[in-house]
DNA sequence: TAGATTGTTAATCGATTAACAATC
DNA sequence: TAGATTGTTAATCGATTAACAATC
């Protein structure tokens, strides 16, 4: 059996948005089974708690070539290791956080993302009385030294944690530093340049879609 | 052109899922806009600035009768009624936090929810060194008080904002509680019984998808 | 009228499911 | 072998896009 392009982080071009999505769901399961001690797992078992079909995992995993071989379970281990590269996470990924109020330092200091490869180097805000507090052993640095910084340090993916009324100016202020990749989870639709992707954190919409669910289920 | 049906929150069958995550959106960016004090819109200048195309959003909406005439523009406040009755957010809707951490008082504290009609009625925790403090002007209560709490007051959403270890054993007791809807922050996949709605709102996979596209996007 | 807009259907596209060969 | 499992393709299903009639 030829081992299929494409490996690791260089798959893309044909792998469907709905199974990017997926992965980070496949990885965070096998390392709660990982902890566990799970050693091996067949496709059913690892994929029916998550509420996906078996054959859809099997079919998502065939983009990026053989995770097993036929009539075998996977190896825990192993499909952590292939799926922490397809997504690459392999180096430590180092972001930023602009807006430490009460959602800012809850990302700070939601451990799990250090587990999965990034690590937060900055954080900043505006407000003179938590300027210098430290946040995750990091002290609150004033937003003006934003965009020097990400510079400096060569850093790409900016978390926005701001109010709706000042996103915009802080996303523009991320891609002058250089940053790529924006998680938003300020209520607005930001414009940002060709090439700079926007990632869209809206917690509203599943508070709401959730409201749905239930009256509507209720109904029934 | 006679009304179609339907008109509110008898909707549903059919509405594609994908339709309802997008009406929150719409609904967001409507608000925003009477804020700014614009009455009428295209459609063109409603869905664009969002990236959603003028086309596909009339399409949702004619899921749900007619929103305006052919030739006139839509008015800002006639969709905002409109999309909220859809949504069923009409009369305030209670809800409570299971988790009174950083992440637990960012949601509590997170004011938009209230102008979408959720309305925090509880916030509970284990922790002794905070229980009874106020979050948002809600004592933080002991957990063993939450299943009476919720039967009591007729509240059908919960928000999980504890632990992964924790998350299970607090999903429990909210249905006992009488909860229909769980809005779950923790990194583990529930199980709940039928006609209970998980809207999972897993952090690290929006940071992981972003990682991804950023990554895949320099390559090219 | 001419240009622009919504409502609505048909055509295209993409994602999920079903099925099964190959393998253990 | 018999039963179970992965890899892989084809068939089904659902969602998006394109196109245009009706209307202003």
């Amino acid at each position: 059996m030829p081992d299929k392009t494409p490996r690791n982080c260089d798959a893309l071009a044909k792998v469907p948005e709905a199974t990017i999505l997926r992965l980070p769901v496949y990885l965070n399961r096998l390392k709660a089974l990982r902890a566990r001690g799970v050693v091996q797992i067949s496709s059913r078992e690892l994929a029916e708690p998550m509420n996906i079909k078996a054959g859809q995992m099997r079919h998502d995993f065939h983009y990026f070539g053989n995770f097993s071989r036929p009539g075998r379970p996977y190896e825990v281990e192993v499909l952590i290791k292939r799926l922490s590269e397809i997504m690459c996470l392999g180096n430590s990924t180092p972001y930023v956080i602009a807006g430490a109020g009460l959602l800012g330092q809850a990302i700070a200091n939601y451990s799990r993302f250090e587990d999965d490869g990034f690590n937060l180097r900055g954080i900043f805000d505006i407000n003179p009385r938590i300027l210098g507090m430290t946040v995750h052993d990091l002290p609150i640095r004033h937003m003006e030294e934003m965009p020097a910084f990400l510079s400096s340090e060569g850093i790409h993916i900016g978390a926005i944690a701001v109010p709706p009324s000042a996103a915009q100016d802080i996303c523009d202020q991320m891609v002058a530093g250089g940053v790529r990749g924006i998680w938003n989870f300020a209520l607005v639709d930001l414009s940002a340049p060709e090439g700079v992707v926007v990632q869209d954190e809206f917690l509203s919409v599943g508070l709401m879609a959730l409201n749905y669910k239930v009256k509507a289920g209720m109904r029934e």
